[in-house]
Order: C-alpha cells, then structure tokens, then sequence
DNA sequence: GTGGATGCAAACGATTTGCAAGCAT
DNA sequence: ATGCTTGCAAATCGTTTGCATCCAC
C-alpha cells in the first residue's frame, strides 16, 4: 500500500508536480480496487468518499498513474477505457465474459514464444500485444444451459 | 467481385431493404481496397468517384456490409474502427506497425490451439478472440537504424 | 404509392482542454 | 509568491440518430 504512494510522490517530485489530496485520495480508491476499472466506475466509487473529485481529474490522474508506472491502460472490445494495476503485477493476457462481464487474466509463455517466431518471421520487432479472448465464462455457461 | 455483389442483394432482397446506387458504389470502392479500412478513408477515396455519398451512408452501410458477411469490423489500438473483408478471407491475426501504419496479417495454428487450452482449463467458451502485436515493421527498423 | 434509404445537422459517449480560481511548495 | 492543479464548461473525436426528402420496388 505504501510502496505505490512511494512512487507517486517519487515521480511527483521528479517531475516538479504536486502531491495533491485529489492524488491521494485516488490512488487509494485505486488501488482497494481489484482488477480492471474504468475511469466511470473509479469516479462513482470515489463519489462516496471525496463526492467533489471532478470527472475530469479522475481521467489526468490516471494518465498519470500511466506515466508514473502505477497503471496500465487497456482497452478492451467496446466503450470506454480500462486501467488496472501495474506494480507487481507481471505480464498477462484476458479472458473476457461477453455476458457479465467478467475478466479472467492469464498468462502462456509457449503462446508468447510462438508470438516471439512469427514476429521474427515478419522482421518485425514487437513493442507490445494483447491478446483477448470473448466469449462466456464458467459461470454464464452454467447459467444459459440450465435456462435452455 | 461478383461474388459479393450477389452476397449483398441477396442479403438486401431476404431482409425487404434496397439495392442503392450508394451501396453499390460503396461496395464498389470498399472490394478495390486492400486490408483495412477506416470508414473516414473509405468515404475519402469515396468522394473521388461519387462525391455525394455522406459520412453517415458509409457508416450504415459498412454496418450492413457486416451483418450481410462482407466485412468485419476492427478495432486496433486507438481512434478508429477499421473493417476488412471477411469474404474469401479466413482468421488471421495482426502486427501492426507504429511508426508507418501498416497492418501484417498472420495465421498459427499453433497459438490458436494453445488459447483453446488455456479457456477450457478456464471453464471458458470462446467466441471470439483477437492477438495484435505492436510495434515496428521491417521497413521503418531500418530506418529508425539508419537515423540513429 | 409506400416504405426503406439518404443527407444533413443535431445528439451522443468518452475523453480532452482552456481558463479562472485554488492550493502545494 | 509562483506555478502546478483543480473544477467547470466548452471543445473534440468517432459514431449514431431524427427527420424531411428521395428513390427503389
């Protein structure tokens, strides 16, 4: 918990920016939450604490968390973008429930040396990937077959 | 080029819509492209031939060119939605360069097997999936080398 | 002639930005 | 005090939609 604030203030003061309550206080939300939020839902869950946070510092914030390395865009299928944790937190793809939601991360060294060859096939030189796979989890499988 | 034409008045004539010079010419210019287009490119190469044709036709119509089978929808890293042909045109997966744009598809078997291992030892049904790589492509690695 | 299709402009949702006021340093 | 940050509202970008008109059937 303390290490992420660590590396904000680190980068905050490298850069001759402020530490601001706004800063905190996001993070903190931030951080309690598990997985992939998006900028909406961290805004709503940050309403119930400092109701006066604006949208709009929510959404420079956490391009700054980008930059400081704390975060992690990610767009996925649709809408709006995703951020989720990147301290401590290694290389992964997803899983992703088209009917709940839900995001499954996983992670395949065999499917990223393969990806390593056909790049090199291409003469190409990867800088990232993605690799997202839809469709229903176990959970909404169960579901739509006990209603059909 | 036949071929698709006969796709698309067969889809229009099953669900009682209308052939249009519009779709026609869309149609048209969107076959004599290679790889994948944005609707903003599409309706600029467009307007060299029918300069009528409006913005918001392109978009309906390359909707309809999805649901009747001829194109699929992208959406790579940023911006905009791209759609290639999807007739004659098997799953491939993408590199796509950052420095010039240009998009490489790619098939491996391989890597499609492994992913349906890891969603069956996820309890996970697939429906779709997707694997870009990022980064650069032969073309613009050596000119980045000789720049430097 | 009728209902679907079009062009236009307005509406949209997600995100960014200009600006005056506010606060960390 | 200085200047980075904030909140607000307006602006932007890609895309969709309402509506009057138009055209394929």
């Amino acid at each position: 918990m303390i290490k992420e604030r660590k590396i904000l203030q680190d980068y905050i003061s490298r850069n001759s920016m402020k530490y601001t309550k706004q800063r905190e206080v996001i993070l903190e939300v931030f951080l309690a939450t598990e997985g992939h939020v998006s900028v909406e839902e961290l805004h709503q869950k940050l309403s119930e604490v400092e109701p006066s946070v604006s949208l709009a510092t929510v959404y420079r914030t956490l391009n700054l968390f980008c930059k400081a390395g704390l975060a992690q865009k990610r767009k996925f299928g649709e809408g709006q973008t995703r951020y989720e944790h990147s301290v401590d937190h290694s290389h992964h793809d997803h899983l992703i429930c088209t009917s709940c939601g839900k995001i499954i991360e996983f992670e395949n060294p065999m499917i990223e040396q393969l990806q390593r060859q056909v790049a090199e096939r291409n003469d190409f030189l990867v800088k990232s990937h993605r690799l997202e796979m839809y469709g229903l989890c176990a959970d909404c499988r169960k579901k739509s077959a006990s209603s059909s």
